[in-house]
DNA sequence: ATAGTTGCAAAATATTTGCATTTAT
DNA sequence: ATAAATGCAAATATTTTGCAACTAT
């Protein structure tokens, strides 16, 4: 479970696991995929469960220490995470006309960008692929109109 | 030239390239690279030019809006902008630890990419790829401590 | 005169931190 | 008794915004 791997990774550092860790956990692997920290604290109080928000926020690097959680990306509404316990990696294409989202997985993509990292003396610890285009569906009906212009 | 390309953007919107647009611009194409808000600002202070901090904000908006520059990712230490105009597309790492990024191109992975489109029979027309870690000075701090990535 | 722009300082946002209090062992 | 954790409020950091003064047509 979950929450033992926590609780051992803390007990190594002389910490515990406290009903307040406990619940931001909970609320973390709850949502399955993608939060960020206060909408985790407000669905927590939501749903009556009692910690703080500074709580949530030292809870989050916790997890991310010990390699539950992991920081995705910060957008303008905050630092996006995701829980990463028993999750596979995967990437996404994106369709700009109907917003379908396509994962896939590449193990050769993988090695590829590893690759890459130690050609640069870079040590990755993740990264995000989105592709974005039409997907089989909309490229079909796709031919005539003339679209935005995202394009890099 | 970019500032030409600025000014008829403006213009179109009824708006004005000024002196401290121009300053902004000048500074923000000056860095073949990556820059961030603050530096740029006080870059340009420390080379005697005269433009606010808010300028700087609002200018890059501008800028991001006719597409002269792209918001690349948001980390610790503030949002990270690069110049686009005549520029080839690559990819980034983003080190966790210091902010910096780092741009790379493979051919091969462009090459892998359309494969795996041609696979889920979706058409891909633009991506984004961030490969987040450490860079090789951080990653070398990083070995003696406890995995701490919050350095000030 | 008018519409647009600027700089400043205050506000908004997201996150971190100091500290007195509380909790678990 | 001790070490750790909590909540709060204040502090940071980054970015945005309201507004009075300024500038170009």
């Amino acid at each position: 479970m979950d929450s033992e791997i926590f609780k051992r990774f803390l007990e190594e550092k002389g910490q515990r696991l406290t009903k307040e860790r406990s619940v931001i956990l909970r609320e973390a692997f709850a949502c399955e995929g993608h939060f960020d920290p206060e909408t985790l604290y407000a669905d927590m109080k939501r749903r009556g469960m009692k910690a703080s928000r500074a709580s949530v926020y030292r809870t989050l690097s916790l997890l991310c220490e010990c390699g539950l959680v992991e920081k995705v990306s910060k957008t303008e509404h905050g630092t996006i995470y995701e829980q990463r316990h028993g999750r596979q990696h995967h990437d996404h294409m994106v369709c700009l006309s109907c917003g379908k989202v396509i994962e896939f997985y590449s193990e050769h993509l993988e090695k590829l960008q590893d690759a890459i990292c130690r050609e640069k003396n870079f040590t990755g610890k993740s990264h995000t692929l989105e592709i974005r285009g039409y997907c089989g569906v909309c490229a079909s009906h796709h031919d005539s109109e003339g679209e935005n212009a995202n394009d890099r």
